[in-house]
DNA sequence: AAAGCCACCAACCGCGGGAAT
DNA sequence: TATTCCCGCGGTTGGTGGCTT
């Protein structure tokens, strides 16, 4: 039988301190990463594992970008999001130097509210119905088809992303939000990051895709969306 | 100047998948 | 095959600082 992850009375809790800090770089320069469970007692530390590799993540690793999100940066997690919802390991993974934690939280501290704002429900990318302003009566009406199965309007019980959906509500939307001189969400996929190829569907995916058939998705609905948004 | 409110973000918690036993 | 544990993920919380009243 193994051990528990920790003794939870032993170790520390909340705010990281610089020697704490300093001690999990030294140990992950000198060992690597890995092996959470026995790091903290090897590296002299009084926290559980679990609480290490968040702070190294999320924090301590050389190759994090800090600072302000770029405007196509927030464009592709807004499309990213619009694809995939709630996988916020997969969109930072797509944005070089990004962690998931703090494409969450930029999610929801900004970018929720810039869709809000522009009358779109950040939750499934459509049209809200308590819209700031009025799009056409058609595409409100056949946009806001309501999916039982998921609140995520691209993904469907069967897998498939009903990319047109989306699609033709983005668009006629930013056609208005457009002649009305509010910010164009940018749609085209192909401008964003170009160090990170996004929907040459990336191996990892592939992989998983192989081993869960629920994650099929990915793949498979992802070019017939690409050629849309294109 | 003080109190209240809000936004941001680091960190914690609980859960699920998969590996190890 | 069943059980236990590690790892990674997403949701949530709590501390802090800035802004408003």
């Amino acid at each position: 039988m193994r051990k528990p992850c920790c003794e939870k009375q032993d170790t520390n809790k909340g705010a990281w301190s610089k020697q704490e800090d300093q001690k999990l770089i030294d140990y992950i320069k000198k060992h690597g990463e890995g092996c959470w469970r026995t790091l903290p007692e090897a590296a002299g530390l009084l926290r559980c594992g679990k609480s290490c590799r968040l702070r190294w993540i999320n924090y301590l690793r050389p190759d994090i970008k800090r600072g302000n999100f770029a405007e196509d940066e927030e464009d592709l997690i807004i499309k990213l999001h619009a694809l995939l919802g709630n996988r916020w390991s997969l969109i930072a993974g797509r944005l070089p130097g990004r962690t998931d934690n703090e494409v969450k939280n930029y999610w929801n501290s900004h970018l929720r509210r810039k869709l809000m704002k522009m009358g779109i429900d950040p939750n499934n990318h459509r049209l809200s119905r308590k819209l700031p302003h009025t799009c056409n009566s058609s595409t409100t009406s056949s946009g806001l088809r309501k999916n039982v199965n998921d609140d995520h309007p691209m993904i469907n019980s069967g897998g498939d992303i009903n990319c047109d959906q989306v699609i033709s509500d983005s668009a006629s939307c930013l056609e208005n939000e457009n002649s009305r001189g509010l910010p164009d969400l940018n749609l085209d996929f192909s401008s964003s990051i170009a160090s990170a190829p996004i929907f040459n569907v990336p191996d990892e995916l592939e992989k998983q895709n192989q081993n869960d058939p629920k994650k099929e998705l990915y793949s498979v609905s992802a070019s017939p969306t690409l050629l849309l948004f294109h």
